[in-house]
DNA sequence: TACTTTCGTGTAATCGATTACATTTATGAA
DNA sequence: TTCATAAATGTAATCGATTACACGAAAGTA
């Protein structure tokens, strides 16, 4: 009794059938004018609400779509997400949240949790790339479901992805150092299985062989996001015979971590050494000592890898779509490297 | 054919019937260890994964539940929702994402939609409180759906909350502005229709009648979260006749805008003025200027709001359960308001 | 008048699982 | 041997909606 209504209800209230019932709540074919205003109007009166997962059921669509990624607390993450909600609502689609906590296994797991619950798309953000993985995004693939990469894909045949070009953010982050005179520009990677760090590295290293420096390996080292370990490595940096005048760090942690320990070692930034990081996040911007960073888009990644989604369900059995979509990453010029201007 | 194996499959390759499949994958009453184990193996042999809608249909649980939330791209909320994630998966639920932008009619919609959805639960901060939203908890609760709030709650008769005593987070930091020496504080204030805004002014409020201080109602200045807000008080502020030497407020972000016209202004903290804000966003820490905050445990509070609905739903229609869980704020004291220690 | 359309509605299958009840078969007791 | 009991499996209803097909009545046509 308790709030629940079903077309049976109204049907043996009206003393018709459920299926007559069915089609004048859904304005189909031909249902006579008179019935379907009547059923209408019960319904409304009874409170009738439709039971989206029988629908789900019988036609195959939860309107459900799954979002899998590393993890929810992250500015970036967080604010893709708020888009593909965003994006997705309007069109009657949930969005479902898994986090994988950078665990291999968790992500299996969380892929076929989804599948089980007939999820009607899954968008992800890969946390490694392994074989498994590979066996779990065919499974996807075989069911139909459509699969979207963002920001960290895995190389898919027939597997659309919405990134930004990782390398050329890097590429500018670097000139924007080398044209504020740097020679020496240190780099802080990450984890270069991954692509983005990857494209991050190249960029930077393109950069500077175009801009005729030395290009030097023994000043670019791979961390982890982190801001107490970019404060280390910094150290490490320092000491060297012959230190860089610029970091170019992958992430902002390390990128605040970078100027902590520089800061802590007497020296100037940006006077005698430069800083940039990659991502935007907020504190970048909020900084007294405002961080030069490569904004991300995130809203607008999100908001791309739904609308890549709609498109894809829209044609789904009549059209095979992959689509690569490549986001314009933003060089944020702040304090941190500038050497010139006031801002 | 496309990885769709059902019981029937089964059933039909070993020539029993789909009950018998399903007992045998359930381990349940009585069946016999040759049949139960020919059908686990055909069943991992052709791949079978229970379809989830189909026993939520049949059941009427979903092992859904939704999460609402103003925005999703606040470090805040994004760790509660964290919280309530890391707690729920374990136990098999997924969260449903739902954002309302503040925006009334949307936090109603998104109600129906998940309750259409057949959530078992439904955990949320709520945006604004008004009539219309009465009605939708009402909703929820005749439909016997388990519902918590958590940080912005609505005081609803049967309603389990989570929040954190936000009087004692705000009395807590006067008290220790009073105690810098300062005594004349200013508040930034936001919409103290809103519990959590309300509390936190009369924690304010109470400490500087507990001190003996002189209480000013015009150093009370209702706004919103944003930095610009934060600048724009802080100037008429300042520009007072009688300026205040200290500033509680209510967001971080306003915070930020109050140190930000302080310093333009050429005064000093925390020897001039002392500021504290509350939320203890990630960038409060990470400022050179590094601002007093209250911590909110907001992952903490995610994964009790996630342990409150777990044992509801335990004993969902043996007991009623009504849970006030209020967790205990923590005072970070750092640079924006210590005149005397180092940190 | 007789026959074909058209319109509106009812009948029943379907989606994939669970489960109360019925039925068959095996087992043990007398 | 015969019957009661237990064990294993089958039958069919159910969750709530949609929809192909069937059917009767009304309307149109010759």
């Amino acid at each position: 009794m308790s709030g629940k209504t079903t077309i049976y209800d109204i049907a043996k209230k009206l003393n018709i059938t459920a299926a007559t019932v069915s089609r004048a709540l859904n304005n189909n074919s031909k249902i006579s004018e008179a019935t379907r205003k009547l059923v209408m109007e019960t319904a409304a009166q009874m409170n009738y609400k439709q039971n989206k997962l029988a629908l789900a059921l019988k036609s195959g669509k939860s309107n459900n779509i799954g979002v899998i990624v590393p993890r929810l607390d992250s500015n970036f993450f967080a604010t893709v997400i708020r888009g593909i909600e965003e994006e997705l609502y309007p069109h009657g689609f949930h969005v479902i949240i898994c986090q994988t906590r950078d665990d291999k296994n968790l992500e299996i797991e969380n892929i076929d949790a989804l599948l089980n619950a007939q999820v009607d798309g899954i968008l992800m953000s890969i946390s490694n790339v392994s074989i498994e993985q590979n066996e779990s995004f065919k499974r996807i693939l075989k069911k139909n479901v459509p699969l979207i990469f963002f920001d960290r894909k895995a190389n898919i045949n027939g597997v659309s992805t919405v990134t930004i070009n990782d390398f050329h953010g890097a590429y500018e982050a670097t000139k924007h150092l080398i044209n504020q005179g740097c020679k020496r520009i240190a780099h802080l990677s990450n984890n270069r299985l991954i692509e983005i760090f990857r494209d991050r590295y190249l960029g930077y290293k393109q950069a500077i062989l175009d801009s005729g420096l030395e290009f030097d390996e023994s000043i670019v080292i791979e961390t982890i996001s982190k801001v107490e370990e970019g404060r280390k490595i910094t150290k490490i940096l320092l000491n060297m015979d012959n230190p860089p005048d610029a970091i170019f760090s992958s992430s902002d942690f390390t990128a605040l971590g970078a100027i902590q320990e520089i800061k802590a070692q007497g020296l100037k930034i940006p006077q005698d050494i430069c800083v940039a990081g990659f991502a935007n996040e907020p504190f970048t911007k909020f900084m007294e000592l405002s961080i030069t960073s490569v904004d991300q888009s995130p809203l607008e990644m999100g908001k791309m890898t739904a609308k890549v989604f709609l498109e894809q369900v829209r044609n789904n059995d009549t059209i095979k779509i992959e689509k690569k979509v490549i986001l314009k990453p933003k060089l944020l010029i702040r304090k941190s490297s500038s050497k010139n201007s006031n801002e």
